[in-house]
DNA sequence: GAGGAAACGGAGCGGGTGTTCCGGTACGGG
DNA sequence: CCCGTACCGGAACACCCGCTCCGTTTCCTC
């Protein structure tokens, strides 16, 4: 854990954190190293000293997001209302979705960074299956409606941050919007 | 027209149109050239005596397809059912989507070849505002549904190409359903 | 079939990215 | 305060891309 000594390493090492965090938010886990180290305000060799792969930064940047993810999502099949715990966790990835590329990015396992949180993106996708196997249930959803379908739609809401930034934000909400009429049992808006 | 006058470079240029098609359709239209010139079996110089630019090649690959489009377009609007045409133009683009990704790329803009077919991509997004609207008034569309929601749903199942190939071709159905379900006024399945 | 123009193709330039090497810097224990 | 060493950072290597230059080949005409 604490490996690193010196006090100007432990401050450099925090400072690649935060600046991967900002860059990959914007541009995805793929940005560019050299944009990382330079927003860092430090070489591209420190960042490798700190952290040999790719992987291993952006294990370091998303695993507090990930973790909060998981809690929303065992929140969502807490709730009463089971429509309304799916809903949210849908709205929510939207959401996300428009303000920090990279998440998404790792619990769909779109990137190279697929393989860091493999755990996380099993539970993530167990959850996902009890909850849509919940509002199944309870007569929330549209006749035939399953997990791959929502998927689906968290996929191609996802993917619409390949869109130029000034597009995506409107195009996302309004895909989300549909999809959850989609999914959704009857037709008053939800 | 027949500005070629030797034979040897007129099948040349028939083999770069039928590679750039190939290669076009497979990667989208941003796919590196030396590729397209490979698959052709000739050098990256010839590619660029016959067409000088990219989006030359974009629109000589393309042009016969967008207006076969162009022409699907028309007939959606001539339909006695608004919502058969509606539905049929947006399951014939994820159709589409699954074995040619330049089209969609044009006609969404989303791509380099922006420029290209602008008037043609004007009368797509003039006919598509026909259809909803035609749609809408037959009471086939759910209450607030507009052209641009119709939009946002193209545009993610457009995206959904980012997946790899043997995960999209079923995803993008997936949506594709899950999306005409929203758009639709009632919930019996379509 | 010989000559010249038309066409070809690979090497090469300029720009971008991932990753590593190594000489220089500065922290901090003594 | 000093010096060893942990640490830093820019240069550099290897690769991919768009695009062009120019020596070589091929076609067509006469």
């Amino acid at each position: 854990m604490s490996r690193i000594r010196r006090a100007d390493a432990l401050a450099n090492r925090e400072r690649v954190v935060a600046a991967a965090r900002e860059t990959f938010a914007a541009a995805g886990v793929g940005a560019p190293m050299r944009e990382v180290a330079r927003r860092a305000g430090i070489g591209v060799a420190t960042l490798y000293r700190h952290f040999p792969t790719r992987d291993d930064l952006v294990g370091a940047v998303l695993a507090r997001q990930v973790d909060e993810c998981g809690r929303q999502m065992r929140a969502a099949i807490s709730d009463t209302d089971p429509w309304r715990g799916l809903a949210g966790i849908i709205r929510g990835f939207a959401e996300r979705q428009i303000h920090d590329r990279a998440l998404n990015e790792v619990l769909l396992g779109s990137g190279s960074a697929a393989a860091v949180f493999r755990e996380q993106r099993l539970e993530h996708s167990r959850s996902l299956n009890t909850l849509v196997e919940r509002a199944r249930r309870a007569g929330a959803l549209r006749a035939g409606v399953d997990a791959d379908d929502v998927r689906a739609g968290l996929l191609g809401i996802a993917s619409l941050r390949q869109l130029p930034p000034e597009r995506s934000a409107a195009v996302i909400t309004k895909l989300g919007d549909v999809i959850l009429a989609g999914l959704r049992g009857d037709t008053r808006t939800p």
